[in-house]
DNA sequence: TTGAAAGCGCTACCAT
DNA sequence: ATGGTAGCGCTTTCAA
């Protein structure tokens, strides 16, 4: 059933039809609810191809995932993101449109979505430093906000992001406090911004302290857990090995942690661990696993947030929506703090 | 630039431009080299909108994430499927369309995507046991493929699974063989349909060898660390506590893996532990990780495959597609097999 | 091999 | 408060 039957159906212009269905206030209430009633009944929705045509707005939105074919694994935390930003588009009544982009020309890709009007703005994932994606969108003219941010780029741009720097100088600090001096930092691939602004807070708070900063004790790949394991087995096997590890990603604790049990190494008693994560929901209810997240109210919830920045840009072209700095929030758990052993370890030290 | 610009300055009409640029066979190779030179050369790509409106299809899959928002988490496996599925549609010239469903009504959205002409087709997540989405869609006429399987339903309908009843078939086996006779199964959400398939493949297994079940050792919830862990320390609590586990996420595992440590006990000595997980990606080149994988080739093939599965449904909507099943592969690590220790136990047990 | 023109279903402007 | 109608940009049929 299309606009035009259904019109004739209630003895209506589809002009009338149409404001009804659309809101349009110069229609009596009676009508309203006539044509309501009746687009209900015969299942009718308007087509989104001549819908698109006729307004030239496409009332979806695109994210754009980049993966390198070559062996790049998918953020799990996308997922979650990705679902928090569906609630509100769900709400607003746009579409999420999804686009994998791996290695192909992406200026003409992103070129593309915007000429064939496909969507009405753009979410962009994983940014790098000096993301060269971003002076390209602003010169496109397409509407966009970051997750995430990149350093080294000269255009204004609207993005949401974690304190990356922040949340590491804390927890480096905390680490600090409990006497270590000796740190393993178990980061994700270099040139990704995140892994760098996590990389600068771990070194400035070892500065502040006046404590020697160690190359060797920083690391930087993809976050598996063999990557996890290797790295660990490693330090651990040095005379002047780590008295603890601040690992940026639950995936490569997860094989610290084995390096560390098979070595018969204590956590919390030989070892300390600092795991950060963005997001809390695997770990729903533990009061007692050492965990640093930076995104208080879960990664969901941000997705939500930059999906309303994006409407709000579509909406105000002119005006660019203020940019979001989520905080960090440490919690600490029994296997992260001072065990007596390792006290006593660290005091002699 | 429009289709009409485009041709006027070609000197040529709509018509033959818009065949030009859509290989049909009548076109001359000269003119089409024109055409495609000048398209190129003004960044042409034609309205979405307009084409939709034209030919009446969409050039779009859904993918439908339902979520409860109570609690239920992203399944992380989830992004690696949807970036394989994505790199079909890449090639293929489809867009992906995400839609997060939350406990909204169901029947409406789905018929309102096929009425909206929003999408061609769609692929269903987490199906559930006797999942009436499937009777629904089938009656709505649109085609669409099921990312797992949904048990005791009536109609016929095309899906992509892994072999989960003879995955933890094979698991338990596996475990039996080991001398086990108490194997703890902990399990995903009750009424997912992978997660009955595997509890079917468990018990059928003990069956099979006249090992009694026992159903206090069998938990069903939905796969945080924080069950896990629960779990497992709740059954290494009781007196005649499982020699083994069987665990069905790498999340829950982790959980899992801090209890049994957490008691001083040893992983693959004092218990064994088989982890099953839809995707190695996180474990790559990791060779002594007790792990059950079900997908040979990772997730993001079957994504793609599935991709290619539906877009064969919506060419040839009287032919439904073949369904697949794939099987698992069984990757045993150091520390699942027998420790000299653990034999001792089991022998005298 | 090329072109003219109808029409896809809707919105929005202009009338009334 | 309601209706007539042009037009969004493309594909496709029919004609040449």
């Amino acid at each position: 059933m299309n606009l035009k039957e259904l019109s004739e159906t209630l003895g209506l212009s589809p002009t009338t039809v149409s404001r009804a269905l659309n809101g349009y206030p110069e229609v009596s209430e009676r009508t309203r609810r006539r044509v309501v009633e009746a687009a209900a009944a015969h299942n009718y929705s308007p087509n989104s191809g001549a819908r698109r045509l006729a307004t030239g707005r496409s009332m979806a939105i695109g994210h754009v995932l980049p993966l390198s074919t070559q062996h790049e694994m998918v953020n799990p935390i996308f997922a979650d993101f990705i679902a928090g930003a569906g609630e509100t588009y769900a709400k607003s009544g746009y579409d999420l449109v999804l686009s994998v982009i791996s290695d192909r020309d992406e200026e003409g890709f992103y070129r593309e979505l915007s000429t064939r009007g496909t969507v009405d703005g753009l979410v962009v994932h994983g940014p790098r430093i000096a993301d060269p994606r971003i002076a390209m969108l602003n010169q496109i003219g397409l509407p966009f906000v970051v997750h995430g941010r990149s350093s080294e780029v000269e255009v204004e741009y609207s993005w949401l992001d974690i304190n990356n720097r922040r949340a590491f100088f804390r927890a480096t600090n905390f680490l600090l406090d409990l006497g270590h001096r000796r740190i393993a930092l178990v980061n994700g691939l270099s040139d990704m911004d995140f892994a760098r602004r996590r990389y600068l807070g771990y070194r400035s708070a070892l500065e502040e302290r006046g404590v020697a900063f160690d190359p060797k004790l920083v690391s930087h790949e993809e976050m598996t857990e063999n990557y996890g394991y290797e790295t660990a087995r490693r330090h651990l096997a040095t005379v002047d090995r780590p008295t603890a590890f601040l690992v940026s990603s639950i995936i490569a604790a997860i094989g610290v942690r084995r390096a560390i049990s098979e070595l018969g190494l204590k956590m919390g008693h030989d070892i300390s661990v600092v795991i950060h994560d963005d997001d809390l929901s695997y770990f729903r209810n533990t009061g007692d696993v050492p965990i640093f997240t930076s995104v208080r109210s879960s990664v969901r919830q941000a997705g939500k947030r930059l999906a309303e920045m994006l409407i709000d840009a579509i909406g105000n072209p002119d005006q660019p929506p203020q940019s979001v700095l989520l905080e960090a929030e440490l919690t600490v758990g029994q296997s992260t703090g001072p065990a007596p052993a390792m006290r006593r370890v660290l005091e002699q030290g």
